[in-house]
DNA sequence: GCCGTTTTCGGCCCGACTGTTTTCAGTCG
């Protein structure tokens, strides 16, 4: 049987949470649950390994019961506690237990009362009205409930924005309302500032002399589709794409209690508090309550927030329950990374021009490059079997070189190199001959065919193109499209390895909708000591800039500037090149 | 179910909102 990939661990905890739940178990079990699930899928190393490894209980949230569970699932494919409960509730009734205003016990009620077992029960239990005439249910749950299934909501995770357009909406949003006269501080808060992969909503935190001012200004922005009833100090507003945002005008000696609550995560929050309540601090949004004095600290700061609870300021990026609290600590922490800045790179190393499916030509690049203010730029256009844009031949792409250093010699303080984006054949090795490759001053290697392959054989074909003495760095390792594609199946521990053995570089691409590696594999990568690149990945000029996201990345990954090795000037960069180093 | 600078037992973040209710349960972030 195929090894069990966390995801999949992942799930099937989660389902026993949920089959919990509808059960009635006390709720702190179910909590722990989800941190195990949570857990797993943050895990950077293969967890069905660590069970078979009896280590499993190292991870944080596993004891010696979920322990013995993770061992029946690898062993017999289930858990026997799963399979119980599968037997006690149709499979319908968890749907219906994640439509929002729905849980656990309203779930169980339509069960148990009226029979309801599916969207499709409930759906018809509430167009007859039958809903409402549940104690404790009324007119508005069943309108409320009619709405949301109008809106195709099917018990499943709510599709979330990619960071950069919810980013870029927020910014305007932001950027507006700190514009209106007597408007003071203004942030946006929640994952949009911890530059998570996806957000689900926009919070925007202000102070202000005027705070019916913002609210109006908010209401009036062309973007806003429409608005909830709007308070004194606060709103929700909807844009035209769907888009959530939520305004709070705050006091100011408050304003840091507010923007630490709302920028989360909330694990770190979570986690936070736990740590606070041991030593007689309570935290909430208003202020940080002292059992000793009785007073309520308030703080205008988020500094002043976390020196308070004894931590140095942490990095939004940091804050999701990774040990940013541990190495915060002022008595003793291990001390936070000083986290790579998109100032810090030097140079791109992964960009296309028209000769493949770029938009913009070699010499258009190279200026942007110039006028980012890198000092060296690779030309990696796609290779000879790629299917889409226009396949570059070895003898076009030798041509291609030529002229690259022709062109490299009129430009003065810039190294422009010709490299390649090779594919990675099935088998593992890429498609253009060695003495093409040879003549190059730069190779990645991709997959972008043949997604569908076994875990093993395609963990294998990516450590064999590592092997290979030219290939120098591994593009998008995993494959991930957020929200729309899953990693393909890999052992990015064997992976990493295999790049820390080999000295192959490994890429984070910075498209908004890769990301890839992700934060939690970039960090474990970079722990192995596996330099990181930092890639545009740029099809056109003005991508170039998109390294933002990669850089948001690598800082939720911990990373340093010295951690990604495009920071380097290009005389100490070349040299960390396997074709170097040979 | 997990976990330990009070604890191997007894805790486990904190508050808002909604809808249904005469005081609160359930859900959400």
């Amino acid at each position: 049987m195929a090894p069990l990939t966390n995801a999949a661990i992942a799930q099937a905890l989660d389902e026993l949470g949920d089959l919990y739940e509808l059960d009635g178990t006390e709720s702190y079990r179910v909590i722990a649950y989800r941190n195990a699930a949570r857990t797993v899928r943050d895990a950077a190393v293969s967890v069905a390994g660590m069970v078979r490894e009896g280590r499993a209980t190292e991870l944080n949230g596993i004891g010696r019961t979920l322990d013995t569970k993770l061992r029946a699932l690898l062993e017999d494919g289930d858990i026997p506690k799963s399979r119980e409960l599968r037997s006690k509730f149709p499979p319908g009734l968890i749907a219906v237990m994640h439509l929002p205003g729905f849980g656990p016990k309203r779930a169980r009620r339509l069960y148990d009362e009226l029979g309801i077992d599916s969207l499709e029960a409930l759906r018809d239990a509430a167009g007859e009205g039958r809903i409402r005439s549940l104690r404790g249910f009324g007119a508005k749950v069943e309108d409320n409930l009619l709405k949301v299934l109008a809106d195709g909501h099917d018990g499943g995770p709510q599709p979330r924005i990619l960071l950069p357009r919810a980013l870029g909406l927020a910014e305007q949003i932001a950027g507006a309302l700190a514009g209106v006269p007597g408007a003071d501080r203004v942030e946006i808060a929640g994952s949009a500032r911890r530059l998570a992969d996806s957000v689900k909503d926009i919070d925007v935190i202000a102070t202000a002399a005027d705070p019916g001012a913002l609210v109006r200004t908010l209401a009036d922005l062309p973007l806003i589709e429409s608005m909830g009833t709007p308070g004194d100090n606060a709103a929700r507003a909807t844009t035209h794409t769907g888009m959530k945002v939520d305004l709070q005008v705050v006091e100011p000696d408050q304003f840091g209690n507010v923007l630490q609550h709302l920028t989360g995560s909330k694990a770190h929050n979570v986690a936070l508090r736990e740590a606070a309540v041991r030593r007689g601090l309570h935290v909430s949004q208003y202020g940080i309550l002292d059992d000793a004095s009785g007073e309520t600290i308030r703080c205008p700061t988020e500094e002043e927030v976390y020196a308070t609870l004894g931590y140095a300021w942490i990095p939004p990026e940091l804050r999701e329950g990774r040990g940013e609290l541990e190495a915060a600590r002022l008595d003793g922490g291990a001390g936070l990374p000083d986290l790579v800045t998109v100032e810090d790179l030097k140079g791109d190393l992964h960009c296309h021009t028209t000769a493949s499916d770029g938009r913009a030509s070699v010499e258009q690049m190279a200026r942007a490059a110039m006028d980012r203010g890198l000092e060296y730029l690779a030309i990696t256009d796609h290779s000879a079997s790629h299917g889409f844009g226009n396949a570059v031949s070895a003898d076009q792409l030798l041509e291609q070189a030529a002229r690259v250093r022709e062109l490299n010699a009129t430009l003065d303080g810039f190294e422009l190199l010709i490299g390649t984006e090779t594919n990675i054949l099935p088998d593992g090795s890429v498609d253009y001959p060695d003495e093409v490759l040879a003549e190059l001053d730069w190779v990645i290697a991709s997959v972008h065919t043949s997604f569908g392959m076994a875990q093993d054989e395609m963990t294998a074909r990516m450590v064999a193109a590592m092997e290979h003495p030219l290939v120098d760095a591994i593009g998008h390792p995993t494959g991930r499209k957020i929200e729309t594609r899953p990693p393909y199946a890999l052992d990015v521990e064997q992976v990493i390895d295999a790049a820390a053995r080999t000295g192959t570089m490994l890429e984070v691409n910075s498209a908004g909708d890769r990301r890839d590696l992700n934060d939690v594999y970039a960090r474990a990568a970079a722990e192995a000591g596996v330099p990181i690149l930092i890639d545009s990945d740029a099809h056109a000029v003005a991508n170039l800039a998109i390294v933002r996201w990669g850089v948001a990345t690598a800082r939720r990954a911990w990373l340093t500037a010295d951690q990604v090795a495009n920071t380097r000037p290009w005389a100490q960069f070349a040299p960390m090149r396997k074709r170097a180093r040979a």
